[in-house]
RNA sequence: GCGGGGGUCGCCUAGCCUGGUCAACGGCGUAAGGCUCAGAACCUUAUCUCUUAGGAGUUCGUGGGUUCAAAUCCCACCUCCCGCACCA
């Protein structure tokens, strides 16, 4: 038989949506507020977007289930510069994306004609994304849906960061950074062709003097300017000479570019040819002693500033330029014969001159040789950590390179004879955009103050009291804590809200998203049009989240209405704070924690977020999702192929949170294929149950009794994968044992029981698969939603110890004839099967006693025995003992309790159960003795091996 | 470099927090059988080694330790993966 998923799919969503089931407002229940972070709408979403909101849904559907009063909203983050970007690929005609547009989107035509637009870009696969949560039957009240660029939101941020710059925790600051010349825009790895990432080296310049000029050169070393011997300039080269910032600098062209960048005044002033200042001297700062400018074709105009200085002692490349040069034929008027290297620094391990050193060890025979690079690094890196200065460094002798580098560093600065430069440290590197990143210089910036110690005490505080899961990640958080430096929250293009006191600056998206679940509280009523955002002030939000300001004055002054006002206030005290915000992974080391950052530092202890749920990625076929493998599928035509309880589940169950879930076609498949059968035999099974229940009834009432409380548990823990295979599989296996014994008994009076039993499974199933829980609770005739049902209590009344034991008994026993007739190969004709002796039982007891009290020695234990007249008859068979103490050691912590409270079964009573068992298997019956049994047959003298739930057994 | 997470029976994975349920869940693959004209799908059984009595032996990256008992706790080592900022 068929199952028509999206009529059933339909149906349900259509019946929620009419009775409104999912909006929730305050009522007098206990609340739940569960969000997740919202998405961003630059595309359709996918398989891998569904995870977080699906558990997200979970969640919130087990909480309603719960008796919680739930709500579960959402929103849409349209501030940032990624849809920027694509608007404008639009106006440009990029062929690329309107390709993607069209085939891997499916966007319609005449919809792309308005994508030079951003905000329709935003809009489309806004209402795209929507549409497919909503297919998905995400339980969301969709009646408090935002942008973040709706103007009332606009407020919202501007309130949020005034009050953090009342706090003191916003602050400006200049910094360099990968910059786009064209866009005026900072670039990142996402804003650059090739997703290069645009890193940059900070360098010193040391200022050397020649005539009026300076001749700034840039290192990476600066201690190594006691060891310099002479200058380096490219003869071939055209540099200039400008005004920077008062002083007049030779540098290459590329260089004066930079420099601008780096906020220089710089003016040109002519131009000289390197040859020109080759043989002239240049004094050296700190030193004051003239050195040679010599020439050298291997510096490149376009690195640092086309000039460089020599420091041959301790830099490979350097001193094998002025071997080379030493063999060449000779420059005029100089005498370079003489020029010999400086040695400032001493490391373990090399001699004088450590740059010889490191290129007669690799064979390095002239500059050209490509071994340079690593001589120089592996140079750097024994002196940086091992070498010390010598005593030719003055009052830097003794100290580590680590410490001198930045001791030399500072004081030149400080002295005005060196500078700071940047340098990307590969290029070029291009942006999205097409043209070349620079380095700049970026004034007075404005940046949320994560550094701020007090802050930063605060977030790891409440870090340590939250709910965060999984467990392991709580760690992770106090990390990024601790790492976290100042962030830049504002710049320049992109949508978004403007900083209030600068508008010049747009807030950037990863701060204005981080507080904005109180808006959830609020924009129902906006929504709605009670409250609109033409005089909103600030006092409006200080009332209605920090209850703060007189209500009959903001009303006036924000033209809110009193009682709106007095809801909105109301509402908002209702739902915070947050009880579980959901997201994947990545976010951690970012919105997760300025989230907690935030709330911290807006609004009073009580509405700080009481739970952070976390969870991994999703792989297609075990492999990463990506455009270029083409492996992305898009969730709402997967829900047309699947449906979507089985994409839910087949996320769901393939990892545990952290864990990335491997989404896989044959997975879907099988859970399909379950689904269907559940809800296909859901129809069969009608109440009611029958009067009078056999020990396998009562077995599988208590069985479920305890699938219930691990499923609760598993779900209370967010362990959701646990809690479907105790729903889905692990209970499957139970009603298999119980429908061979009643069949074995030829039974037909258990389809009540069925009843109850689905009507459960199916409650339980309903957060996760809950158009087919509906349509189970349907097909079995429960009245109302499932989705608004009770979530299953146990019920402690309904374990049956006896009956559990005893089953375990029967299934054991039966094991164990199936692997005796699978060892010995005989076709069964004749089975016995024999219990222990009474005094066998007593003796059982005791030892389970014994070994729950945590005495294992056996020695002990028999001794015990021995002396007591009751069980006396140990001294027969010291071996039962041993075996009986490993029987229980093997037997599971709750089932000793369970045989501990239930006492012993009647074993002879059991067994009595098992011939219709073992003739449905064998097609003969079994006979049973006790061990004590003087009349037993017993040929093979078996019987006295039996032992309590360990039965001797005779196959013939 | 800094930080985080792993290495389990052919493969993927669960178990580890809270030591005995562990020869170790589940899925895939493989083999046999059933079903079928045949195949796909599906179902059953098996899948570390040995074993004609329900058993025994050796396994959970490597080495050591704690314990009556270790995949699980502790120490050291080897090794793999991920994140590192003005980006959503």
């Amino acid at each position: 038989m068929h199952v028509d998923w999206t009529a059933i799919e339909e149906k349900w969503r259509k019946r929620w949506q009419e009775e409104r089931q999912f909006e929730s407002d305050p009522d007098p229940r206990k609340k739940f507020f569960v969000t997740v972070a919202y998405p961003y709408p630059n595309s359709p979403q996918h398989i891998g977007h569904g995870r977080t909101y699906t558990l997200a849904d979970v969640h919130a559907r087990f909480m309603r289930m719960q008796g919680y009063n739930v709500l579960f909203p959402m929103g849409f983050h349209y501030t940032g510069t990624p849809i920027l970007g694509m608007a404008r690929r639009v106006q440009e005609n990029d062929r690329e994306l309107l390709e993607n547009f069209r085939t891997l989107y499916k966007v319609p035509e005449d919809k792309i004609a308005g994508f030079s637009e951003p905000v329709k870009i935003a809009d489309y696969f806004h209402e795209e994304i929507k549409a497919g949560m909503i297919e998905m039957g995400y339980s969301i009240d969709w009646r408090r849906e935002f942008t973040t660029i709706d103007p009332f939101y606009n407020r919202f941020i501007e309130w949020q960061f005034r009050k953090l710059k009342e706090h003191g925790l916003v602050v400006q600051g200049t910094h360099p950074v990968g910059w786009c010349p064209r866009d005026h825009n900072p670039v990142s790895q996402h804003d650059t062709l090739g997703d290069v990432e645009p890193s940059f080296t900070e360098y010193t310049v040391i200022k050397f003097k020649y005539d009026r000029f300076i001749l700034p050169t840039a290192t990476l070393r600066p201690e190594t300017i006691f060891g310099v011997t002479n200058i380096w300039i490219n003869p071939d080269v055209t540099y200039e000479t400008c005004m920077v910032d008062g002083e007049e600098w030779i540098i290459s062209p590329e260089c004066a570019q930079k420099l601008a960048y780096l906020n220089k005044k710089v003016a040109r002033t002519g131009t000289v040819v390197g040859s020109d200042l080759v043989g002239k001297t240049a004094t050296v700062p700190e030193r004051n002693v003239e050195v040679p400018i010599l020439p050298a074709p291997f510096v490149r105009s376009d690195n640092g500033t086309g000039v460089v200085m020599s420091v041959p002692a301790h830099a490979p490349f350097d001193y094998q330029a002025l071997e080379d040069l030493k063999k060449g034929k000779p420059i005029p008027g100089l005498d370079i014969s003489t020029l010999a290297p400086i040695s400032i620094i001493e490391t373990d391990g090399y001699g004088e001159v450590p740059a010889r050193d490191v290129i007669e060890k690799m064979g390095i025979k002239s500059q050209t040789d490509p071994g340079l690079e690593e001589a120089t690094k592996e140079i750097y890196s024994k002196e940086f950590y091992g070498g010390r200065l010598r005593q030719n460094t003055g009052r830097f002798h003794q100290k580590t390179v680590a410490v001198a580098k930045e001791e030399v560093k500072r004081q030149m600065i400080e002295g005005g004879s060196a500078d700071i430069i940047y340098e990307l440290n590969e290029h070029p590197v291009r942006c999205r955009c097409g043209a070349e990143c620079v380095v700049k210089l970026l004034d007075n910036q404005w940046f949320l103050n994560y550094s701020s110690p007090e802050w930063k005490e605060k977030v790891h505080s409440w870090i340590r009291e939250m709910k965060i899961l999984p467990e392991e990640i709580r760690n992770e958080f106090d990390n990024v804590v601790d790492w976290l430096k100042e962030r830049a929250c504002a710049r320049q293009h992109g949508l978004g809200t403007k900083l209030p006191w600068d508008p010049n600056w747009i807030i950037e998206s990863l701060s204005d998203s981080v507080i904005y679940m109180a808006y959830y509280t609020i924009s129902k009523y906006v929504n709605s049009g009670t409250i609109s955002p033409g005089r909103i002030t600030d006092s409006f939000f200080d009332l209605v989240f920090l209850d703060i300001g007189d209500p009959k004055k903001v009303s006036s002054d924000s033209g809110v209405p009193p009682q709106a006002l007095e809801d909105a206030r109301k509402e908002f005290q209702y739902w915070y704070p947050v009880n579980a915000r959901h997201s994947g992974r990545d976010l951690v080391p970012n919105h997760l924690t300025f989230f907690i950052f935030n709330h911290l530092a807006i609004f009073p202890k009580k509405y700080w977020p009481e739970e952070i749920v976390v969870n991994g990625s999703v792989l297609m076929d075990g492999k990463k999702m990506s455009k270029s493998m083409g492996n992305i599928i898009p969730l709402r035509s997967a829900i047309r192929t699947h449906g979507a309880d089985s994409i839910r589940l087949a996320i769901l169950i393939s990892a545990e949170l952290l864990q990335d879930a491997d989404f896989n076609q044959e997975a879907v498949r099988g859970i399909k294929g379950k689904l269907e059968s559940l809800v296909l035999e859901s129809s069969k099974y009608k109440e009611p149950r029958p009067s009078a229940l056999e020990q396998e009834d009562r077995w599988i009432y208590s069985r479920l009794q305890q699938v219930i409380s691990e499923t609760t548990l598993a779900v209370q823990k967010m362990r959701l994968r646990e809690a479907l295979h105790h729903v889905l599989y692990e209970f499957e296996a139970d009603l298999e044992w119980h429908a061979k014994r009643a069949a074995a008994k030829k039974r037909s009076d258990h389809a009540g029981i069925m009843h109850d039993i689905l009507t459960a499974r199916a409650a339980m199933l309903s957060p996760f698969a809950p158009y087919a829980a509906e349509e189970m609770w349907h097909n079995l005739g429960n009245t109302g939603l499932a989705s608004r049902a009770s979530w299953p209590s146990p019920d402690d009344s309904k374990v049956d110890l006896l009956a559990l034991q005893s089953e375990s008994l029967l299934r054991r026993t039966l094991d164990d004839i199936r692997n005796i007739v699978k060892v010995t190969k005989i076709t069964p004709k004749k089975i016995t099967i024999y219990t222990a002796a009474p005094w066998k039982g007593a003796a059982y007891q005791r030892i389970l006693a014994k070994v729950t009290a945590g005495e294992v020695n056996i020695g002990n234990i028999i001794k015990s025995l021995i002396s007591d007249p009751e069980t006396a008859d140990i001294k027969k068979d010291p071996d039962f003992v041993k075996k009986t103490v490993n029987d229980i050691l093997s037997d599971p912590q709750g089932d000793r309790d369970s045989k501990n409270r239930a006492g012993l079964v009647d074993e002879a009573r059991v067994f009595s159960e098992i011939s219709t068992l073992v003739e449905a298997d064998y097609g003969i019956g079994v006979q049973v003795f006790s061990e004590s049994d003087q009349a037993k047959y017993d040929p093979k003298n078996k019987a006295r091996t039996a032992r309590p739930y360990k039965p001797a057994i005779l196959i013939e």
